[in-house]
DNA sequence: ATGCATGAGTC
DNA sequence: ACTCATGCATA
């Protein structure tokens, strides 16, 4: 029990145990069996040297409408054992010598593009889903005509030993058919960066994974690719959440240009030998992460439902009796709170609805 | 593939 | 202090 809880950033930790998910949210691993963490102290190599990531494109996009709450965050079951292929996993930081940014984004953002109401998370009343449960949020027909008008020169690709030249379907986006914007917008701007609509995202994300597979690419490829290529890196935790949907709208409709281009250029060199420099920095004191126990998690579930969003003092006496420290509690609840924002895989969703009490959810819940 | 974490931008 | 985008570390 209790893991590194007094010292965040401590160099020794208690060891943690029995660490088994599945409470109700997630099992991806078949091998959940409990088994001890061993702490041993993150140090990233770095002495004097901590200097922030240097990296991070400016965003422009203030939209703020999630998923509808109808078809967002649940269990999702994928029983697949693949232990097996991931090995270039550092923290570098890539600087690109291309200090200009490639986001040339005019508009394109507008809330409640995809039928649900501009109000975001539960701070206002009526949730979304009320509107957004009533079907598919279907709106603007973008037709995601995204092509680009020629190549780059050269090409951070690298392709492995497995490349192999799959035909293109050529097929991405088809058009979600109606729109129905509530919001009253014109966002029928056909150009690059349009808004898709949900269904062209998932069909999207679905033929890039298996024509990345057929070039012979991981996740962490193309996210190290998309850094050299365009200057924004990416992890194979993003690229794999994208493929998997499990990202918000908005940052799938962000991701998708950018894959998109990859594509067509991965696709279209079929083997352009380039040199991916990046220096390996990194100088981060990463806390070490905290591994709840499935009963600590069982609770913090319960509380959730009840109340989403737990005041300050609520989180306080909720991780006391817990033995956590409140930043773990206070993170926890955010993002079990983004979790249920996600584009929720088609197939099965939630049953619960934390947005539906009628109430707000902001005000504390009760008991203290 | 996903849990816990960080940080920028907001409210 | 929350949301949101993103990723390290881990199952």
């Amino acid at each position: 029990m209790a893991t590194a809880a007094s010292n965040p950033y401590s160099l020794l930790g208690s060891g943690s145990l029995a660490h088994a998910d599945g409470a109700g949210m997630q099992q991806g691993s078949p091998f959940r069996n409990p088994q001890k963490l061993l702490q041993s102290e993150y140090l990233q190599g770095v002495p004097g040297n901590g200097h922030p990531l240097g990296h991070h494109w400016v965003t422009s996009l203030s939209d703020s409408g999630p998923w509808p709450s109808a078809l967002a965050g649940g269990p999702l079951e994928q029983p697949d054992v693949k232990p097996g292929r991931e090995d270039l996993q550092l923290g570098a930081i890539i600087h690109h010598r291309s200090p200009h940014v490639s986001h040339h984004s005019p508009h394109a953002n507008h809330p409640s593009a995809w039928g649900a109401s501009p109000a975001h998370s539960a701070s206002l009343g009526p949730p979304a889903a009320a509107a957004a449960a009533a079907g598919q949020p279907l709106n603007v027909y973008s037709q995601a005509g995204f092509a680009v008008g020629g190549m780059l020169e050269h090409g951070g690709l690298t392709p492995p030993p497995a490349a192999a030249q799959g035909l293109h379907p050529g097929l991405r986006g088809e058009g979600g058919g109606e729109h129905g914007e509530l919001g009253g917008h014109h966002c029928q701007d056909h150009s690059d960066e349009e808004t898709p609509t949900s269904d062209e995202l998932e069909q999207f994300a679905k033929q890039f994974k298996q024509r990345r597979i057929k070039l012979g690419f991981t996740q962490a490829d193309v996210g190290l690719a998309l850094g050299t290529l365009y200057g924004n890196v990416f992890s194979q935790t993003t690229i794999c959440r994208f493929e998997a949907l499990q990202l918000s709208f908005k940052n799938m409709c962000k991701l998708k240009p950018l894959l998109n281009k990859w594509l067509e250029e991965a696709d279209s060199s079929t083997g352009s030998p380039t040199s991916i420099d990046k220096i390996a920095a990194q100088g981060r004191k990463r806390k070490k992460r905290t591994s709840i126990e499935v009963s600590v998690k069982g609770v913090l579930e319960t509380h959730f439902l009840k109340c989403p969003k737990p005041a300050a003092q609520e989180i306080s006496s909720l991780a006391d009796s817990l033995q956590l420290e409140k930043e773990v509690v206070r993170v926890w609840f955010c993002n079990r709170r983004q979790k249920e924002k996600r584009m929720t895989p088609p197939g099965e969703q939630p049953q619960h609805d934390v947005y539906s009490h009628g109430v707000k959810t902001d005000t504390a819940c009760h008991d203290l």
